[in-house]
DNA sequence: CATGCCGTTATCGGAAAGCGATAATATGAA
DNA sequence: TTCATATTATCGCTTTCCGATAACGGCATG
C-alpha cells in the first residue's frame, strides 16, 4: 500500500547502502542486485549500474576487474573519500531518521 | 563533501518527513520549507509543491485552505491511509537503516 | 582458430522527478 | 482601484529511473 514510499526511500538510500557494503568487502553488480532482492527490493540494472558509475566517477568507489571462471567482474570497493562520506552521511541521515521515532 | 549523498537521502526521505509532520499538526508549504532550512536542508518549491500534490492525489494527505492575515494557505494534514503508510514505511525504512549501524 | 555460450556489464529511449526562475492568485491596505 | 505581499503553481531544462536490449570477453568445443 505504501510501497511507493518505501521505494522512494530505498532509491535515496541506495548509495549509502552500496558504500556500506563496499566498505565491508568488494561488491559487484549481479551479486549486489541479488542481495537486494533477497531483502525484497528489486532494483533494475538500468538503475543500479549508473549509480555505481557515478559513485566511482565521483571518487567514492574504486573498481577492479577480475576474471572469475572466465567472466569479467567489476569489483567495487570503497575509497578513503567514500569512507569519510559514508561516515558523514550516516550521521546526517541518523539525525533525520531519529526524528521519525521521537515520541 | 558528501553533501550530494545526504541530499539524495533527503529526497527519498522527504515524503516520510512530510507525513510525520502532517501527522503531528497541519503543515503548509512556506513554513515546512523554512523548517527544513533551519535543519540545513534547502528544497526548492519546484520540488516541494509537486510532492505535496502527489501525496494528496494519492490519498496520504488532505488539504484545507485557510485565510491567514489576508493570505490563503493550504494546510495539509494526514489521512488514515497516510497514517498506515507512514507506520508501514517507517518499519521498512528502519530495517534498511539499522543495517547501516550494525557492527 | 572459429564459433557459440553465458555471466556480466553497458546503453537506449521514453517517462518521471528535481529545481531555479517566473508567473499566478487572493486578500487587505492605501 | 491600485498596490504590496504571502503563498501557491507552473515552465523548461536537466537528471534520474528502468525495462528492454545490446555488447563484451574469455572459455570450451570441434
Amino acid at each position: 500500500m505504501a510501497d511507493e514510499l518505501v521505494r522512494d526511500f530505498l532509491l535515496g538510500f541506495i548509495k549509502l547502502h552500496i558504500l556500506y557494503h563496499a566498505r565491508k568487502e568488494p561488491i559487484f553488480g549481479q551479486e549486489f542486485k541479488k542481495e537486494l532482492k533477497r531483502h525484497g527490493y528489486d532494483i533494475s540494472f538500468g538503475t543500479l549500474y549508473p549509480v555505481f558509475h557515478k559513485l566511482e566517477r565521483n571518487g567514492y568507489l574504486k573498481v577492479e576487474e577480475k576474471n572469475v571462471r572466465g567472466k569479467i567482474r567489476k569489483y567495487y570497493s570503497i575509497t578513503r573519500k567514500g569512507v569519510n562520506a559514508l561516515k558523514h552521511s550516516k550521521a546526517k541521515a541518523k539525525e533525520l531518521f531519529d526524528e521519525l521515532f521521537e515520541t
